[in-house]
RNA sequence: GUGGGCGUAGCUCAGCGGUAGAGUCCCUGACUGUGGAUCAGGUUGUCGUGGGUUCAAAUCCCAUCGCCCACCCCA
């Protein structure tokens, strides 16, 4: 027997059943970006390994430990552990400040070599905004709203979004200097990562998760005591912003962001019930990250969410979603089997979404089939429809039969006229996404039928679901 | 990268030294004039993989791969 392979650890497929809600999700922001003027950008999944060392940090994990590098010749070559490098690289290469595109956003997968869990993967998928060239802190109020918007769209409820603000290069390392003299007076209290932190990176010593050094933390002085004047006017402007569009926020003056490149402003959405991966969205201000990587003196701000934590979070039903036919085709006979052919193609060039049983089923296996594919009608064909020129209409939904006329511009015409009655119920864009009544970790007993579909779908089969 | 839990049918799981099971799904038939219902029958399988112990391993041991959880870090 030939080997059999499986997916690599930490890249899951998406399967039938799942690609609906994603689609659900991508369609949601598209549709939510574009309302608050972004276009999208699609950069490349690889970029040379030097782009990320430079943005992101040498220092930091991500780039120290978690990139997929490869050798491409005598270059080295990363896929991309984060989107905003990519992005910032894109505008300057293309001179998108010119373009007057400085609002762009990404949805697409980046890559971190880490242990996988739940809501965090190697391959995982990241949508994103970035706004380039504009410092003041209306910028910084419209990108956290956008943020919470998103979240709250998705139907999450008991989301926290905590803000907070870093410094910039005038403030931050008179801070960092008084955090570090305060830590060192204290390391022998701290826990051995914190020691270790404090050199390394002291910041990050401010969220660390052990109860001892979060008491210790008290002692210590927080950053918004050593902003310098203009980003403690900042920072209030944001919060009066976020209060003026009543965006509940709380400051948390121990939110440290992981990567180099963030000053002033810093944001985070948590959710509850995620375990240790609840945070779904984050993101900041980067002031001088363009400048780092080559060009102008231009400033930097935006978040990016997990798609994979955020459709967790958003505990989405799991109800049926199978293509959505208009018709399926049931022939009798060898003569109507030979006629359906054309007849199946001829619907489909007249927009009417139409499947057939090619694998030459009995009358019995073939409306088994109708009934599973979900089409609001059964056209039967046999050889007394022929001789009189006619199909036989059945909806599935309600089990009536008519006849309608054969040709397929009538026909065509009949059944769209069908679709019409009930496709905007049906159309998942026309419908927010819904919460199970359940948790996303919980039984899987059948799922209520969503309360804004009035027509169940008979049989349709459930889609089986890797649970997540 | 460190520590722990778990891998048995497509799915959810039982079995835990002595012939591989249930529910569900799937397939066939009753049914060349009607799907969802009912009935009859069928495949459900390298028991994750590779070694070892044993007369005998799904079961015990070791290794390995994968999933999950915590840490680390982050979305």
């Amino acid at each position: 027997m030939p080997e059999r392979f499986q997916s690599l650890r930490g890249f899951h497929d998406q399967l039938p059943g799942r690609t609906e809600h994603w689609r659900r999700f991508e369609t949601l922001a598209h549709a939510l970006f574009s309302l608050y003027g972004f276009r999208e950008i699609r950069p490349p999944h690889l970029e040379p390994t030097e782009l990320f060392v430079r943005s992101v940090g040498e220092l930091t994990d991500i780039v120290g430990k978690e990139m997929f590098t490869l050798k491409a010749g005598d270059e080295s070559i990363s896929l991309r552990p984060e989107i905003t490098a990519s992005v910032c690289r894109a505008y300057i290469q293309h001179g998108l400040d010119r373009r007057g595109a400085n609002r762009l956003y990404y949805i697409g997968p980046a890559f971190r070599r880490e242990r996988p869990q739940k809501g965090r993967l190697r391959q995982f998928h990241q949508a994103g905004v970035e706004v380039l060239g504009e410092s003041d802190p209306e910028a910084d109020v419209e990108v956290i709203v956008l943020g919470a918007r998103l979240v709250e769209r998705l139907g999450i409820e008991g989301f926290e979004l905590r803000v907070n603000s870093l410094g910039d290069a005038a403030c931050r390392p008179r801070y960092r200097e008084a955090l570090v003299a305060a830590l060192r007076d204290r390391a022998d209290r701290l826990c051995e990562d914190c020691r270790s932190r404090i050199e390394r990176n002291p910041l990050r010593v401010l969220d660390c998760k052990r109860d001892s050094c979060q008491q210790l933390l008290e002692e210590v002085p927080t950053g918004l005591e050593f902003l310098c004047q203009d980003c403690e006017r900042h920072f209030e402007r944001v919060r009066e912003g976020l209060e003026q569009l009543e965006v509940k926020a709380t400051v948390d003056a121990r939110l440290v962001r992981g990567l180099d490149y963030y000053v002033r402003t810093a944001f985070e959405i948590a959710t509850a019930g995620l375990g240790a991966q609840n945070a779904v969205l984050g993101g900041g201000r980067y002031d001088g990250l363009i400048r780092d990587l080559g060009g102008g003196d231009v400033s930097g701000l935006g978040w990016a969410c997990g798609i994979e934590r955020l459709l967790l979070a958003a505990a989405l039903t799991e109800h049926d979603n199978p293509p959505k036919l208009d018709a399926f085709v049931v022939t009798l006979g060898p003569r109507a089997r030979e006629r359906a052919l054309g007849l199946v193609e001829g619907l489909r060039a007249r927009n009417v979404a139409t499947m057939w049983d090619t694998a030459g089923h009995g009358l019995g296996g073939q409306m088994k089939r109708a009934g599973r594919s979900g089409a609001a009608y059964a056209v039967l064909i046999g050889d007394d429809e022929l001789a009189r020129g006619t199909v036989t209409l059945k909806d599935l939904t309600t089990g009536e039969q008519r006849e309608a006329p054969l040709g397929l511009d009538a026909l065509a015409a009949e059944l769209t006229r069908a679709r019409g009655a009930d496709a905007r119920a049906s159309d998942p864009r026309e419908r927010p996404l819904e919460r199970a009544g359940r948790r996303a970790t919980g039984n899987r007993q059948t799922p209520a039928t969503p309360p804004t579909s009035g027509k169940p779908r008979g049989s349709a089969r459930r889609e089986n679901d890797d649970g997540q």
